[in-house]
DNA sequence: TGAAATTAGTTTAAGCTTGAACCAACAGCC
DNA sequence: GGCTGTTGGTTCAAGCTTAAACTAATTTCA
């Protein structure tokens, strides 16, 4: 009897969904209540702080795994607030840059720390050995996805 | 020297979300592509196959981990296709309960089953003593992430 | 009993996200 | 040079999602 059914799968899949969902609402309501931030305005913060030259909007697509539609509103939104410019390239017109103004590295240097500990509490609980079998796996199980997709 | 800064559990979040998000978007390509269908709307279809008896809206939102407004609307979308009903709980009159409709039914019984071969599949790359593995340590990380909340 | 607190759902505004259609700029090729 | 195809972004409509304010019904308890 073969038993490859889903099953297992399945059951996977929604676990990872509900850490994921209960992670994510948790740091969404720290944002939201310590910054009156959001998580989509943060990853787009963090993800340009580690770009000190800038970053295309196609590349913050594609990192963030969001569409480049989703990134053009973000922008113009974070732009609006002062915490984001954009650029064009001087060597390929179609290129916008976007650069952290000294605004928004002031907001991520605020939020940043404040996140990480936030999820690092939430974690807590759970034994060091077993985060760091976990998170082994799931780097393994990226891979595997990653390679799926291709197909 | 304290190695607990944070560190591992920011990794371990990163490849969680990236996990999340390759197979949320498979996931919901195939829906479209193969059935027209959204992930928000086979949800609660799911859902309300497992409650022969019908699913009040919190419920569906409790379950779900979606806000009770989102199941307002997603279940005033799927009511509007016909594929669900709602019905007044004749106990307590604030309660609405939300049953599959025939064509509900049907509908969920035609995407199920491929909707399950389609996450087999992306996983199948994976060496299955590392699913189990991975499937039993998601639901430790679930039990400390919902005890975690709590505080 | 009946006022106060709780619970179930809805509504609303704002923001998030997608997918598709579109425009402009670049790259390859003849 | 000037087609042709590709690439980077924007726009648009629709749907998803949240948080907060609200209404209505039930429960609690003095």
């Amino acid at each position: 009897m073969r038993q490859h059914d889903g099953v297992l799968e399945t059951r996977l899949w929604l676990r990872l969904l509900a850490c994921y969902n209960l992670v994510e609402a948790e740091l969404r309501n720290h944002l939201r209540k310590a910054f009156g931030s959001t998580l989509a305005r943060f990853d787009v913060l963090v993800q340009l702080e580690r770009s000190p030259d800038g970053s295309a909007m196609g590349e913050l697509s594609q990192r963030l795994m969001v569409t480049k539609g989703n990134i053009t509103d973000v922008i113009g939104r974070l732009e609006g607030d002062g915490l984001v410019e954009r650029r064009r390239d001087p060597i390929d017109a179609r290129i916008q840059r976007v650069y952290l103004t000294p605004a928004g590295k002031r907001s991520v240097d605020d939020m940043l720390p404040a996140h990480n500990r936030r999820l690092a509490e939430l974690m807590q609980g759970a034994n060091r050995r077993d985060l760091e079998a976990l998170d082994e796996m799931l780097g393994r199980l990226r891979a595997v996805l990653r390679e799926a997709r291709k197909v």
